[in-house]
DNA sequence: AGCCCGATTGACTGGTCAGTCAGCCAGGTA
DNA sequence: TACCTGGCTGACTGACCAGTCAATCGGGCT
C-alpha cells in the first residue's frame, strides 16, 4: 500500500522556512542549521528532502520563474502590446505583494546575482527578456510602437525597471504601501510606453 | 630623509590584479592567494596594505562612484534636463567601455549585491538616485518633463535601464561592439525621455 | 661596517560549515 | 508478537580560507 503523506509536508515546510531565512540574511550567510532550526526541524532531514542548500535555491527560483514565462506566453497575440506588457508588470508586482520574501530571494539571490546563482538560470532569464522582446517587436510591426529603437533594448530597459522598482521595494528606497503597489505597475509601462516628455 | 617610493607602486599592483580576479571568478569565490599570485606578489604583502579582502572591494567602488556623483552634481542646473541625463548615461556607459571590469565589478558585487556588499554602499547608490530625481524633478518644473510621474520613480527606471545594460554587455546578453557602446547612452535617454510609442 | 626600519615573505592557526552517516522511532504488515 | 521500512535525528568530519606573525631582506643613514 502507498505510504500515507505525512500530516504536515515537511518538504514544503522546509522550503518555506528557507525562504524566510534566506531573506532575512541572505544565501550566503544562512547555515543550513539556521533552515532546520526555522523549520522546526532535525539538520539532516533537510538532506533529507535536498541533495544540497543550492538546489533548494534552484527550486525556489525555477518554481516561481516558470509562472512569470507562462504568463508572458499566455497573453493572446491579438491583445494590444502596451496591455501585454501591463499584464507581465502587473504579474511581477503581484508576486511582490503576494509573497515580498520568497520575490526578494528570487530578485537578490538570482536575477541580480548572475555571476553566482544567476549563471545557472541565465537561459531561464534570457528566455524573459527574449518574450518582451518579442512584444516590442510585435507593436512595432503594428505601428503602435516606434521602430527606431531595438526591441532586445527595449525589453532590458523594462525589466531593468521592473526589476529596480523591486529592488527600490525592497530595500526600503521608496515606499510600498498598497496604493503604492496598485499604481507601480502602470507607471512603468507608462513611464517605458509614454516617455517622460509631455505629448 | 622620506623613504623612496617603491619603483612600482605595489598596492595599486595588488588592487589591479584584485580588479581582475574578482571579474573573473566573483568576490566570494576569489581567496586572497588569487589576488596575490596575479599580483605576483606574496600572500601577506596584501595584509601590508589592505586590512581585509572587504576593504579592497570597498575601495574600489568608493573611488569610482564618487566620480559618478561627481560628474551628476557638476552638470550645470542650466543645462537642459534631457542633456544632463545624457550626461549620467554617458559617463556610466564610458566608464564600462574605458574599463570593463572595473565596472563589472561594482556593478555585479557592489550595487546588483544590496544585501551583502551593497548593504555598507547604499546611502552612496541611494544618493545616485535623489540626484538623478532632482534632474527630473528641475524638468518637471521648466515644464520640459511630465509631473505626472514621481521623480524618485522616474530616477529608479532611468538608473535601472542603465544597469541592466551593462548587465546585458556583462553577461553577454546583447552584443557589446563599439558602435553599440556610441548609440547605447543615447537610446537609453531616448527610451525613457522620449517613449516607445511614437508621436 | 653596523644599525634601523619598512617592505616582503609564506607557513600556520582558528573558526566555520556543508554534507555524511550510523542509528533511532513509529506505524504498518504478516 | 516480531519484523520492516522510511521518516527522522544530530554528532561528527573533512575541506576550505581569511587573517596572523615571526622571520628575512635590502637600502639608506651614521
Amino acid at each position: 500500500m502507498a505510504q500515507a503523506a505525512p500530516a504536515v509536508d515537511k518538504r514544503r515546510q522546509i522550503l518555506d522556512a528557507a525562504v524566510r531565512v534566506f531573506a532575512r540574511q541572505g544565501f550566503h550567510s544562512t547555515r543550513v542549521s539556521d533552515i532546520a532550526d526555522e523549520a522546526g526541524v532535525a539538520y539532516g532531514l533537510v538532506y533529507h528532502y535536498f541533495r544540497s542548500k543550492d538546489q533548494m535555491l534552484n527550486e525556489l527560483f525555477s518554481e516561481r520563474w516558470s509562472l512569470l514565462l507562462a504568463t508572458i506566453e499566455e497573453t493572446d497575440g491579438d491583445t494590444p502590446p502596451r496591455e501585454r506588457m501591463a499584464a507581465v508588470a502587473g504579474f511581477i508586482v503581484d508576486s511582490y505583494r503576494h509573497d515580498p520574501e520568497l520575490m526578494k530571494v528570487i530578485i537578490v539571490e538570482v536575477t541580480r546575482a548572475a555571476n553566482s546563482f544567476g549563471r545557472t538560470h541565465l537561459p531561464e532569464i534570457r528566455n524573459a527578456y527574449e518574450l518582451i522582446a518579442e512584444i516590442v517587436a510585435e507593436g512595432q510591426a503594428q505601428g503602435v510602437f516606434r521602430d527606431d529603437i531595438d526591441p532586445n533594448f527595449a525589453s532590458l530597459s523594462f525589466y531593468g525597471a521592473l526589476e529596480q522598482l523591486l529592488s527600490g521595494w525592497i530595500f526600503d528606497l521608496i515606499p510600498s504601501g498598497s496604493q503604492d503597489f496598485d499604481r507601480a505597475a502602470d507607471l512603468v509601462v507608462e513611464t517605458i510606453c509614454g516617455g517622460l516628455e509631455p505629448r
